[in-house]
DNA sequence: CTTGTTACCGATACCGGTATCGATAACACC
DNA sequence: GGTGTTATCGATACCGGTATCGGTAACAAG
């Protein structure tokens, strides 16, 4: 058991053959007899030796990365779409390399340049709405560019999502058709969180062409949780008592309303609104609004895309694969 | 704006000088006068240069990358450890790379295998429960090895975590100290998710150590869900209906027990325990008991292990972080 | 015996950087 | 003028693989 990691040099070595054979035998290439790759095995299962892919890739002019640039870990939003993109890459001998960005645009540009070095196959980023100089990077760098979860802008490259403009107009379509009337709104972070502001905006456009608009709301400046949504739901219910609806930036946040409503004893009441339809709004015991985006597929797509396998039952054609989110938990009020 | 990579060479044609000065030039080495460093930043701006980290990695025998291989990111769990992680790597110029295993070990083999051809410059792995030639592979691989979330084996090198025979030995404890004696138990593939069976089998020698055991149990085979938890309980609750405590196999299970018990008007009764400290439950209307899991922390504290640096104020020295997790939300019964 | 074919293998160049050592020029000093 | 010092730069080797081409031995065919 070799203490350095051996080379492909040392194998070749060990098995009496030149680094090329060694190389040949162990890739399966032909060109070798059955005896001598039989001897380079056992001297690779010997010295315990494993492929350096830095060599590798180098003279290949070829890496097995994709790089996934998400702004966020701290829900389980992006882990879910990670988790897909994993799930695409499945069987490609693919590998997915994360790096977060906090939702600060300097911060994304650093990681993609960051990412850019190590000549990805393929590279995912979250969203439309990159600083110009982040662009013109992306687009000389010569790679696949895949950018997800939102369609509301000009995309490089390829682009799976949903138009979150539209989600919020089609909440405000659907929650108004049941008849709500007084809306509140509930959210956090907006000027990071722009896709949860294209929301808002989406949603608001529908209240005013219906001349109607929101009547309160409070906005966090943490990142969206269910205790936030919780904590300033209470502070919502108490400055406007008589509200009917709440528009939260997302599903966390709407939980979070729905306790609180629950611990105000205004469950029926008033109906909580949120965005993505996590499987735990599915279980909970009070019925929140939710759009559902569907995260998981988004990934996938993202992997079969950065794979560059042909994606089977796309639901649209081309370089821009959009989803329409289904609306769920709309009761008449 | 070249459409192709260029190179280091390029650049350096470019700006008039050899590679080597260029690549001084760039890295802020000495022996470069200031109107040739300038020459040379001017042309990596015009060509949009990016380095290459593969060509760098290999020539100084060095990476920059931590590799990350958890089970799973289908619950917050291990997201949050891997912000933890991030977020100890911050600043440092290193770059984490997460592998999945679906608590599968023979993927785990192999993807910490593809990790290593990486020559990162440590590796993270969950539990300490990998297969012999797993191990194997590690010890070999002359690279840090940092196992986290477990402590209760045998460590390779580092070791991150805390005992999980212990918290679900001092969970029955707490639990039978404040009256509780009707005990039931909820979980799901624990032939998986072998912390889960840990804190199980502490729990049960408590019990067993005071005569008690499960009076009923349910055991799902699908991954842990809130979903499920609910699910679980609705059925538990039926067949055993005097239980006054349910041991869950986490707290996303548990606030689905927790849910179900408020379905079947049952909260008060009943005390719902599970482990980890999710935010979520901490906001939950309802109270369930639980073990406080620091997995940002241990996450953070195993990205600085991996930096190399010396990690102030742990809570114990050498090569064995352990941690206590802290019980909250048992309550006389 | 010569020639051609096939199977197997090795020498060399190269991928894109960095380490190392040596070269050159400018200048100061004796 | 000869010599030493310093600042700046380039040529070369190397990291660990793979692509490419050429070489050798064995054997069959003429």
């Amino acid at each position: 058991m070799g203490l350095r990691k051996s080379t492909l040099e040392e194998v070749a070595a060990a098995a009496g053959v030149s680094k090329m054979t060694a190389s040949r035998a162990l890739r399966g290439a032909p060109d070798v007899s059955a005896e001598t790759r039989q001897r380079v095995l056992e001297a690779t299962e010997l010295l315990g030796y494993v492929g350096n892919r830095l060599a590798l890739s180098l003279s290949s002019q070829k890496t097995n990365l994709v790089a996934v640039v998400v702004p966020s870990m701290s829900n389980i939003v992006f882990p879910e779409v990670l988790a897909g993109i994993s799930a695409g890459l499945e069987g490609s001998g693919m590998q997915a390399v994360f790096g977060l960005t906090d939702y600060d645009a300097r911060k994304e540009r650093d990681v993609i340049r960051d990412m850019l070095s190590w000549r990805p196959s393929a590279i995912v980023v979250t969203g439309l709405d990159q600083p110009e100089d982040t662009v013109k990077m992306l687009r000389s760098a010569d790679v696949p560019v895949i950018q997800i979860m939102d369609l509301d802008g000009t995309p490089i490259d390829f682009n799976v999502g949903l138009s979150h403009g539209k989600a919020g107009e089609e909440m405000a379509r659907a929650l108004i058709a049941a008849g709500r009337k007084r809306f509140g709104y509930i959210g956090s972070a907006l000027e990071r969180d722009l896709r949860a502001a294209k929301r808002k905006a989406g949603f608001e456009r529908v209240l005013h062409e219906n001349h109607l608009s929101f009547i309160g709301q409070r906005l966090g400046d943490t990142l969206s949780s269910v205790g936030l949504g919780k904590y300033l739901t209470h502070q919502l219910l108490r400055a406007e008592p008589n509200l009917d609806c709440i528009y939260y930036s997302n599903d966390d946040m709407a939980v979070g309303g729905a306790f609180a409503g629950l611990e105000a004893s205004r469950s029926g009441e008033i109906l909580m609104a949120g965005f993505n339809g996590l499987d735990l709004a599915a279980a909970l015991p009070l019925r929140i609004a939710t759009s559902k985006s569907p995260l998981r597929m988004i990934g996938e797509i993202a992997g079969r895309l950065a794979r560059g396998s042909t994606a089977p039952n796309l639901p649209s054609t081309g370089k821009i694969i959009a989803f329409v989110p289904e609306i769920t938990g709309v009761h008449q009020g």
